[in-house]
DNA sequence: GTCTATAATTTGATAGAC
DNA sequence: GTCTATCAAATTATAGAC
């Protein structure tokens, strides 16, 4: 099977990025992580700067569709913005490192365009979903600020939480998002 | 003068490592820039862990020292949250890439532990410094919990303005910060 | 698609002269 | 304290055989 080999590079990297952004992996760190050669993985991905960009567009894509859509989470009777919340604190309590998107972005200033580029799709389509995600809720007062908030807030709780790297200051850093989704404030 | 070239090494670094992290800087890179060669530079920084153990603790002291005391911007009639709100604002309009003490945590897992261990001082200081400032306003409910989370909504306030670069979205995103600042909620 | 082999560059670090 | 010279290792990337 051609695309495993092409899906497993896929996976590593995004792994080792999470844990020390772009210059926490490279071409030998992961062939030897999926059992090939170096030039193996350059066939699929000709440069860094490539592999990078599958990275993150991988990353965006599998995270947005995990979350699901905002009005089908409120029709089953929950809180998108609980799920939202869940799905930052499930990095920590898995250990999976930083949000790929996140720990790229502090790097920024020193990135290929094109994977900045990336990283600014990341964050449009989070804040479209949260924004989604409020007006689900009723919350329609300053969406667009309460949308910016929430994300920047659990990317800044990550960012705690990785340092000193316990769930503790996590749910101290995020208690202030939910408590948003019960009025109209 | 000696000790300039220790100042000008460690001023670099800080600059460096707060646009690419850990591996933004290199002995060469600096060496370059301070107008010296690389060898001279590992006479004051033996080792690239020594370096950014100074770099991170520089930091640190410099960032809580420009704050002030709490008590004391209170008594000039000021408030702190707004002062410490103002010192995050002012890394993004001086292009200044990003926290350092943040861009470090992202990449914490890949970082000699010396390193993480200055980070964590840096968080401290500031939950502390926060704590202090919260009771100088006389907004004393969850002290912890406030300090906690005005720390982390920054940090991601900064990675996010990081990736696109702007400084309305950094103000968006903090802007709840100072609401909570006028009343105890 | 994967391999061997290798090029070109950069990196952290050290020895020893001045 | 700074220099020249150098080392060993790692890095991105390519050429060409199978």
């Amino acid at each position: 099977m051609p695309q495993d080999k092409e899906k497993a590079i896929l996976k590593i990297t995004q792994e080792m990025i999470r844990r020390g952004g772009y210059n926490g992996f490279s071409f030998r760190n992961i062939a030897a992580a999926v059992g090939i050669k170096s030039s193996s993985v350059h066939y699929h991905y000709p440069t860094k700067e490539d592999l990078a960009v599958a990275a993150a567009q991988n990353y965006t894509n599998e995270f947005i569709d995990n979350l699901g859509e905002p009005a089908d989470i409120v029709a089953q009777g929950g809180n998108p913005i609980e799920s939202y919340v869940d799905a930052f604190r499930n990095v920590v309590l898995n250990k999976s490192g930083m949000c790929l998107c996140g720990v790229l972005a502090a790097e920024a200033d020193n990135l290929p365009e094109r994977v900045v580029a990336e990283l600014n799709v990341f964050f449009e389509k989070n804040v479209e979903w949260l924004k989604n995600a409020y007006t689900a809720i009723g919350n329609t007062n300053n969406i667009e600020a309460k949308a910016v908030q929430t994300l920047s807030s659990l990317q800044g709780a990550l960012v705690v939480a990785n340092a000193g790297g316990n769930i503790e200051k996590f749910n101290l850093s995020v208690a202030h998002i939910l408590d948003d989704t019960t009025g109209n404030s």
